[in-house]
DNA sequence: ATTCATACTTACCAAAAAGAGAGTGTCAAA
DNA sequence: TTTGACACTCTCTTTTTGGTAAGTATGAAT
């Protein structure tokens, strides 16, 4: 899936092992304000939309707004605009306009988007690697639910 | 705000490192089923209850229902069981009910779960490295708009 | 002369998500 | 005796979200 990242097994070993032997987190209270903050960054930049484009444009680089349209499949105009919008004000991404007739916008991300990409890339990562996990996780659960 | 986990700036950057010299990734096509699955899992998982839940029940191992609710404020009691089920139901949690009176419920999070964890902190080590970055990128953008 | 493509915006409407608040059963403390 | 804690569930209402469809401007192709 993250198909911008070649998934890099050892890596990812190496970083769990180093991760796994951590010291315990020193208690940091930061700033609430900064807190609301950066949970109000995570809820808009995790969603569905936003990802899946994040991917998109990152596997082709500059792209035409209908081309996106076209990839991204599953999305209507509306949420294509609407995201691409957010992601601009953001500044994950540049939006070109040439004003040529017809009309020709393309889009790129910026170092700040691509890097976003990289970061949540170990999530796409952990969806690939568990997702069977996952689905027998919620068989099992289905099963003792029905069982009473 | 990963708590759970101390910033590693250093293996941060080693893992910009490798992932910027990457090979362009190979063109992987897998069954749409799958992609399918692997995004509604993203959509499930990466929203915001299930982060911070998944965060505070890192910070504190095994902690009881209502404490959950102090701990992760401006959840509702609704919100807080309903996500708790379904991270129950994907295997990231397990909950486990002591017949007492009064009831005592505690949640703790699985191997699954942590390794959650631990894959989502490069979004939040992300948002907390660039929050100051996206602010000043939306005044931009806002600006600009009414400049018009 | 009509249609198409482009990149949108706007209006309307249905569905889904989420908040508010009351109810439940039991015991212990005031 | 009333109150409160616990861990919920249930219902009602509000808010948010997202889809559909139409409109817009322009020139080129049919």
């Amino acid at each position: 899936m993250p198909k911008f990242l070649p998934p890099d097994k050892e890596l990812m070993a190496q970083t769990r092992a180093k991760l796994a032997a951590a010291p315990p987190p020193p208690d940091d209270q930061l700033d609430p304000h900064i807190e609301v903050l950066v949970n109000d960054i995570i809820g808009r930049v995790a969603d569905r939309w936003t990802m899946i484009i994040l991917e998109v444009l990152a596997e082709n680089g500059e792209i035409r707004f209908s081309q996106l349209g076209r990839e991204v499949k599953g999305i209507s105009q509306k949420m294509l605009t609407q995201t691409l919008r957010q992601m601009e004000r953001d500044g994950l991404l540049i939006r070109t306009v040439h004003p040529v007739i017809p009309p020709r916008v393309e889009y790129k991300l910026t170092d700040l988007g691509l890097s976003l990409g990289a970061a949540f890339c170990g999530v796409w990562m952990w969806a690939e690697d568990n997702h069977e996990t996952i689905l027998r996780a919620r068989q099992k659960f289905d099963a003792a639910l029905n069982k009473d």
